[in-house]
DNA sequence: GATTCAAGTTACTAATAACAACCAGTATAT
DNA sequence: ATATACTGGTTGTTATTAGTAACTTGAATC
């Protein structure tokens, strides 16, 4: 099942199977690889979170970003929202039993990152 | 080392542990995470493959991202790209034995995206 | 002599991400 | 009482990124 290129007795080359539609590690990445995706899932992986705590401790994001990956991982059943009736109110995402699955790989992402060098990326290697 | 928010004597909420700098996740997926940055690294698993070669396998990017997504690998020490002295010339990329090193993430992607349900996303799940 | 291949570039357009400022409503601090 | 901080967002506007198709130079093949 891996893709390979071949010629044929013409000398030209076909690819086959060729990722036509995005292959696994593709559409995976479309998933949990969006900016702040990840970041948000793993912050959740505790118990639920409020939006602007949420917010707060993902500092580089801003709210307009937390919101639209929040509705994208709701729409896609990985996070769950939940309206608290307090004054004011107050709002809750949490992770979903789907959502965890994904866990798994942030945690092996989040590990090969933190083995990475210091420098890394280095200046040069904008 | 968890990120948290807490109030203070005042009802002042702050952040602890904020992620001021992108934390691991997501400095991780600036590097993996690019588009189609996974996919290169994964088909160049199994060895060395030519520019063209690649760009076929990957059906869904065009030349110009691939180009890009090399130069910026290469940069970062994931792959290395040799000049070929054959008549066309070929450029073989190879992931390098640091590049191997991001094969486990990107594995484990692989099969978490494989065992989603065959319609996700779903269609209202834009 | 026209096409095919190599490995890319170039020019241009569409989609995403970025921030800061703002909104309504409530609660607390001075 | 009034100013500020809180709630969970939205709006407007500007960067940055991704996208395509067409083109390039030079050698080999049909």
């Amino acid at each position: 099942m891996k893709a390979s290129v071949e010629t044929d007795n013409q000398g030209r080359r076909h690819a086959l199977q060729a990722c036509m539609e995005p292959c696994a590690i593709e559409r995976g990445m479309r998933v949990l690889g969006g900016k702040w995706t990840g970041s948000i899932i793993y912050h959740l992986k505790d118990g639920p979170v409020r939006f602007n705590d949420l917010s707060r401790m993902i500092g580089g994001a801003s709210k307009k970003m937390i919101t639209e990956r929040l509705r994208q991982l709701e729409a896609q059943g990985l996070v769950s929202r939940r309206v608290v009736d307090t004054s004011p109110v107050s709002v809750h995402y949490e992770i979903t039993d789907f959502g965890r699955t994904a866990l798994g790989v942030l945690d092996q992402l989040k590990e090969w990152t933190e083995g990475l060098p210091k420098d890394f990326p280095k200046a040069d290697a904008a």
